[in-house]
RNA sequence: GCCGGGGUAGCUCAGCGGGUAGAGCGCCGGGCUGUUAACCCGGUGGUCGGAGGUUCGAGCCCUCCCCCCGGCGCCA
């Protein structure tokens, strides 16, 4: 039994029920004590009258602090004085353990929280969006696993830069160097050859210092790599997947985006097909708007939220100039100048949240990209051999978990997608 | 790394013509027969981020350092 249960209407008036969980809030006046009890399913007040429990009862109740851990036993009423329209009327009960002054109360700034993270997770709205990036987590496996996508485990200790070096987190391995993956898509592409479609959620690290609320050093990636799908194959997968991920977020977790004050009528209309554009078109839209960009340069901040003002859904932009791309992504057959790659921005100013892009096949060419960006082709012998071995067209995705999460609880800030947040040089709790 | 803002009571902040520190909340004690981030009365509480310096005297001025917040770059 829980209190969210309770607060739901699901016991009649009258019933006895039982509950455990902690002291969210408690007001002593005259002979009775509102307890407000929560657990992982809510917030439901206690009400302790002396005549009814008893002076010891009520006695321990009365010295407990916010926080302590209760169980009490009673009976559930209407009571529309009580929040929710629903209290538990007490007849029994006890303090399981008491809690020290609870240095958390509501007003507290960024660092003191951060500092006291381990305790901020008790609140509501932490709850709430853990919530949410549970139900994200739940709905990406449940779209792949319906279809047939096989699960797989790249490793997070790699041995080898997989695009630049500086963003690496270097750690011992056995006095070798090694690093802390980035990314598994390589690890993917070799995958495919067995299993042509594969995804897998692991931890990514970036050592950048970034300084944006946008920005982790430890994130969820969820990364898709697929045998014989092209670029435009794989954008259908993620728009049907981003559909998928929203809508069931709506269905499932909609007390919780109600709570955060998240406007859903920007979720309800995600709905495919998302708007695309290629970076060209992109960059003479800017143009006409009176935003100074080059061709060939990359998108910056100011950039791409004057983009996201003109979607009221996610959109993509494809087909980018080669040198602001990765190295494996494919030549466009119809212009050398570009690659076949996609982003999927998030409107309302959110921006990319996925990346993806088909990738080279061809040998010869993967080999001249790798050389041209200084890389040491022996250190990506193992990924250049897919290319000999049967190579096959094949595309793939990542997608940032923190980011969605970001964008469909309406977050302000990355670091609250995730339980603990790793970035600059917060390293505890 | 760069630009901007900031570190004063447990928390959120005020204090600046340089004269030796204040409020609200919390906490402790008391009161209140239904509280909603309760309310009323009394009390408690500070090496003013650190180290130097200027000065009769520094939270306030100067120098260096540390930490935090927002933004940029980079990206998912």
């Amino acid at each position: 039994m829980g209190a969210g249960e309770v607060l739901e209407g699901r016991l009649p008036e009258g019933s006895p029920a039982r509950l455990r969980g902690w002291i969210h809030r408690k007001f002593v006046v005259g002979g009775k004590i509102f307890v407000r009890l929560r657990d992982s399913t809510g917030v439901l007040q206690c009400v302790i009258d002396r005549a009814r429990v008893g002076d010891g009862v009520y006695g321990a109740f009365e010295e407990a602090k916010r926080e302590s851990s209760i169980v009490v036993e009673g009976t559930v009423h209407r009571e529309p004085r009580a929040p929710g329209g629903w209290e538990l009327r007490v007849t029994r009960g006890h303090v399981v353990w008491p809690s020290e002054d609870f240095p958390i109360r509501g007003k507290e700034g960024v660092e003191f929280l951060l500092d006291n993270r381990h305790l901020w997770l008790r609140s509501t709205r932490m709850r709430d969006i853990l919530k949410i990036k549970h139900t994200v987590l739940e709905a990406l496996r449940e779209y792949y696993r319906e279809r047939g996508w096989w699960e797989v485990t790249p490793p997070i200790l790699t041995g080898s830069a997989v695009e630049g070096g500086a963003t690496l987190f270097k750690v011992d391995y056995f006095g070798e160097p090694a690093y802390l993956s980035q990314s598994a898509q390589l690890y993917l592409e070799v995958l495919i050859y067995s299993l042509e479609r594969v995804w897998a959620i692991t931890p990514s690290f970036r050592a950048e210092k970034s300084r944006t609320r946008r920005h982790l050093s430890e994130y969820t990636h969820f990364e898709v790599e697929a045998a014989w799908m092209d670029m435009e194959d794989m954008m259908r997968v993620v728009e049907e997947t981003v559909e998928h991920v929203v809508s069931r977020v709506l269905e499932d977790r909609g007390r919780e985006l109600e709570n955060l004050g998240r406007d859903t009528t920007q979720l309800e209309r995600v709905r495919r097909p998302f708007p695309r554009l290629t970076y060209t078109e992109a960059v003479e839209r800017l143009r006409s708007k009176g935003v100074a960009m080059e061709w060939g340069e990359d998108f910056g901040a100011d950039e791409e939220a004057a983009l996201t003002r003109d979607f009221d859904r996610p959109f993509f932009v494809t087909l980018f100039p080669k040198q602001i791309k990765a190295f494996y992504m494919k030549e466009y057959e119809q212009d050398p100048r570009l690659v076949k790659g996609f982003d999927l921005l998030a409107p309302e100013g959110y921006g990319e949240i996925v990346g993806g892009s088909e990738r080279e096949d061809s040998y010869e060419k993967l080999l001249a990209r790798i050389r041209e960006e200084g890389l040491d082709p022996k250190d990506y012998y193992w990924y250049l051999d897919l290319r000999r071995y049967g190579s096959v067209p094949h595309s793939g995705y990542g997608l940032g978990v923190e980011r969605l999460v970001m964008w469909i609880a309406g977050l302000d800030h990355i670091r609250d997608a995730t339980p603990f947040p790793r970035f600059r040089e917060r390293l505890r709790p």
